[in-house]
DNA sequence: CGCTCTTGTTTCGCTATGAGAAACACTCTT
DNA sequence: AAGAGTGTTTCTCATAGCGAAACAAGAGCG
């Protein structure tokens, strides 16, 4: 079949059906020859010898012997390398300079080694008058709206070890008692976001949300962080609303299911 | 290039060339023309025209006009239809298989469909004298041993309005007090899996691992089971050992991270 | 700033590959 | 037991995919 009017493509034509039977099987499960053939529109020796190549790289399974086929091993394996932490930026890139666009504020992806929050990606708001480049720095946890976002969706005995170690104070409103800690986060977990003002440093203020990976973990925060002056409690709600739609796009885009 | 000493092999060949670049950019990320040629010993136009027939799939992006290309989006999507949770038997099935081959019990895959655990796959252990086929059974989450994997593992407001419904009784072992269930449960979250005797029917025992997802996400239960005679407390932790390098195996097969 | 080198991209002619037709083998259904 | 349907194999042929050569663009160096 040919899909161009163009007389020669630049696509690779038994690429395209091999990528097309691999859609076919991420959207029907278990699937037979004939079936594919159908669908495809492409003969059901094409559909063989394209499986048992996809089969022979372990992209593709038979079930049973000449049984149906479905998706292998291989494919999960592709995709742990493409859903790699440190490439989240290049994923988040655009929904990050869309949401600055829109909100007018620096926006920042960060992720959570265990310790500390990290910024990996910076998207600078028009509103910015001088820009700090967080990239590469380093937080604490406890301080930053993206840091209780982590703090907030962790499991409970992996949150006690951190509070354990005690609670750095670093300015006047930084929160370091862990029983009022606890409920500050228990109100982001409600809320799915978290708010934070003056905790870090003063002046300083910003809503971070989760952004989830395909099994629903947390594997990183999308942040709009701005002056305290701008970022009140009073537009802290709306701006909310568009972390949670940039982190929900993100999250798709990480193989987290579409929220319907 | 040709890997095979068979005058024509059965396998399509630009397909295959297409799956390995793929697999090379799983393995180092964002990479250019020049050196997959290089790597795979084919030449720069080749990868170059397989590399835009997999970017216009979506398989495949490039970071910048003439830069370098990474995987795309679209191995996430295929791999979010590889990874769905009732195709987990398939690849959870040989790793059972073994398992009960090495224990001599009953194996089980389960998984939490929110309100009470499911059981999808099933591998009869050799020690067997009777078989009852659970799949497709339902039971409680308080009970069983796989049950209290998927409720030490939830967030703890969701295992609350668990909790808060109530729970049943079964027999004289089973647990309806939530604070000693927590207790028990935060245990089950210290050893990393739980164990479970006459708590749903009297001489039924069980040990069970949490199986999980590329995001670090509770997916399934691996389980083995059997009469408590047989499973005593003085053996379950070794059973244990078994149970949790199953659960680990096929959590990697469903792109958890591998422990090292 | 200009030149050189490297790499991504495009074009073209040729042949080895991938296509479909036909047939075979196996399983399921009646 | 026979027929239908589907997975698998074989064969011939047309063309798609290959590599060589050249071009275009960007990076690095003097």
């Amino acid at each position: 079949m040919s899909n161009t009017s163009e007389t020669r493509s630049t696509t690779v034509h038994s690429v395209d059906r091999a990528i097309s039977i691999l859609q076919v099987l991420a959207r029907r499960g278990a699937v037979g020859v004939t079936p594919i053939s159908e669908e495809l529109g492409v003969h059901k020796s094409t559909v063989f010898r394209l499986l048992a190549t996809l089969e022979a790289r372990g992209l593709v399974e038979q079930n049973s012997s000449r049984g149906h086929y479905q998706l292998g091993y291989g494919v999960i394996q592709l995709a742990a390398g493409a859903t790699r932490k440190h490439d989240l930026s290049v994923t988040s890139r655009p929904i990050c300079m869309a949401l600055a666009d829109e909100v007018g504020e620096t926006v920042n992806i960060v992720i959570n080694d265990g310790e500390e929050a990290i910024t990996i990606d910076q998207v600078i708001g028009s509103a910015e008058i001088t820009s700090v480049n967080w990239v590469g720095q380093r937080s604490p946890l406890h301080t930053t709206a993206s840091g209780q976002v982590f703090l907030a969706m962790m499991r409970p005995e992996e949150r006690q070890h951190i509070l354990d170690r005690g609670l750095e104070r670093y300015t006047e409103e930084t929160v370091v008692d862990s029983e009022r800690l606890e409920t500050q986060l228990a109100e982001v977990r409600r809320l799915g976001y978290a708010y934070s003002v003056d905790e870090h440093e003063i002046g300083l203020a910003g809503v971070a949300a989760p952004i989830r990976s395909l099994g629903g973990g947390v594997i990183a925060a999308v942040v709009v962080s701005g002056p305290s002056f701008r970022i009140t409690s009073e537009n802290a709600s709306e701006l909310a609303e568009h972390v949670l739609a940039a982190a929900a796009a993100i999250s798709e885009r990480n193989g987290f299911p579409k929220a319907e």
